[in-house]
DNA sequence: GATTGTTATCATTATTACTGATATCCCTTA
DNA sequence: TAAGGGATATCAGTAATAATGATAACAATC
């Protein structure tokens, strides 16, 4: 009656993520070999095949893709199971352990672990700061139970929600003649020396992609892949920099440097949330993702009233 | 990392439903040791107990409850890939068994086969016409796909849906001084003769409900679980019944029998539409239910508005 | 054409599940 | 109170299933 299991549907997972029996069996601790079999034996079972095989790799046939959803599904629904029996024996508790983007390192995540500490003092918490293609990269093989990243090119077997969109703020230092919080119109400037995380950051790629469309005169530019260095190069130099609005909030008084909402067109980042396609959060992890998620939702929304470009662009 | 494995859940959800290991074992064709293993497998992993167990019999603990659910969405999520299969493996084909109340036979049934035969020529077809208690245990145990049954005591194991609700219509002999189609007040009678199906039957005991709650002064009640003969008793004797709208619409001009709208209050029938819990429907299955039930409601509808007493009551 | 990296296959081994007999427990009944 | 019936648990042996490691076959690349 019932030909599928459990161990078929996660290999088939692992096979259509990584496009490969090879990697696939590294993935799930198995060898290549059994993957072949139980595979093979699946399709027969089935009367349809899976997957398109070649000597570079493997390709989902239709059947394939619809069968990975399903698969998916059903897999989070059993892991679901395994974290209702924490659930059912009492107290929150467990381990947590979250990926986060550079930008939320103050604004969103001190307050939110405060909280969440002080709640469930029995959740173990680890946060991994770290840019978007380690953080997927680190959800997808289980080392994270979820992250926060901007948007940028989807990675299969990740589950992603969109959480809020956010304002990218042009940062500079106090000895410039604009005034503090005054919006700008970058490509209505002289060439600016820009301070940015190096290609492949997902948020870098959409700041090129704007200095391009919009034909922003460039001086140079310096690869700073870290925030601290960044913000304190940018307040003793003529160097400048581009930070997501939520970054910025903590230090918006701060008189070493001075924001400017970006104009002509604004200038925005979305945060996406990720977390395995086919596992269910644990309780802690749910409670903890709510906090994390509204949190990140109001901070935008407070950056979008305070450093937005509306206002600008209406008056 | 997965301990949960397809068969102990479907031994879970056989024995949740059996609330025997016994039974559970013959309805899954394995022997109740095995079951008793898996089970005791699971629920060390897990870390609690499923089942408490008595020489009696066993009773589902609250994480059992849970996790019932759970495995009975699974399982029907599950089932759901194999008939994907059909689908994707092209056009509609494959065998529906149904089952059917009496009732639906001629009104309902007819014209939802001639379509459906005509549409889907390559979906064997094969309907069952029985009471609901054989229905409900012929779904359980997956004789049928589906059936249509009056709404009664639930059966574990079932996934039901209400269909509609019918009017139960008061039949006599031509030889009487009421008019066709004329209302009738039931406790304002002189004893009536009641053929009607045996005890057991779920209508049965809807109307012996009635019959005791507005005291129907009652002659004598005969057992007949057999509409054909009924309606052939009433026509040539002084013998009456109830039967539902739908089965007398196909006959409402028929000079054998008169038709009375019960009023004060009118009674009524609810049509369910059940199916195993823990499986999902093929896709000619799904047709063939989509059909049935929308042939259902409207014929209720239609029932309502020739045989219904609410024009009666508000004159 | 050698090399690298695929997947498929096969015989063997290891693991897992099932079976059938039996033990144990509890409730009912004589 | 003892016997009987019906339930689950346990155990050792067996059967079924899955994983392994080596190898073959193939395609792309250098």
């Amino acid at each position: 009656m019932i030909y599928v299991n459990l161990r078929q549907l996660r290999f088939l997972v692992a096979i259509h993520e990584e496009r490969s029996f090879t990697a696939a069996a590294r993935r799930v601790n198995a060898t290549q070999s059994g993957l072949s079999m139980q595979i093979k034996e699946l399709e027969e079972r089935l009367g349809l095949r899976l997957f398109d095989r070649s000597s570079t790799g493997v390709t989902p046939t239709t059947a394939g893709d619809r069968l990975y959803e399903r698969a998916t599904r059903i897999l989070r629904e059993v892991s679901a199971i395994e974290n209702d029996v924490q659930t059912l024996s009492g107290q929150v508790s467990g381990r947590v352990q979250v990926g986060m983007m550079p930008t939320f390192a103050r604004a969103v995540l001190a307050p939110v672990l405060e909280r969440f500490a002080r709640h469930y003092p029995n959740v173990e918490i680890k946060v991994t700061e770290a840019y978007s293609a380690v953080l997927c990269e680190a959800v997808t093989n289980g080392q994270l139970d979820m992250a926060v990243v901007p948007s940028g090119k989807m990675v299969p077997g990740l589950k992603a929600e969109h959480l809020a969109t956010d304002v990218e703020v042009f940062v500079t230092s106090p000895n410039t003649k604009r005034t503090h919080l005054e919006p700008v119109d970058l490509s209505k400037n002289k060439p600016l020396k820009l301070a940015l995380p190096g290609p492949g950051n997902a948020r870098r790629e959409k700041i090129d992609t704007y200095l391009e469309t919009y034909q922003v005169p460039i001086d140079s530019i310096m690869e700073l892949d870290t925030m601290m260095a960044t913000l304190d190069l940018v307040s003793r130099s003529d160097w400048t920099t581009i930070l997501p609005g939520c970054l910025c909030l903590p230090d918006i008084d701060d008189p070493r440097r001075k924001l400017h909402p970006i104009v002509n067109p604004p200038l925005v980042v979305d945060y996406v949330f990720i977390e395995p396609a086919s596992q269910s959060k644990t309780q802690a992890a749910e409670l903890f993702a709510d906090e994390i998620v509204k949190e990140i939702r109001t901070t935008c929304t407070f950056c979008n009233s305070k450093l937005g470009a509306a206002d600008a662009i209406a008056g």
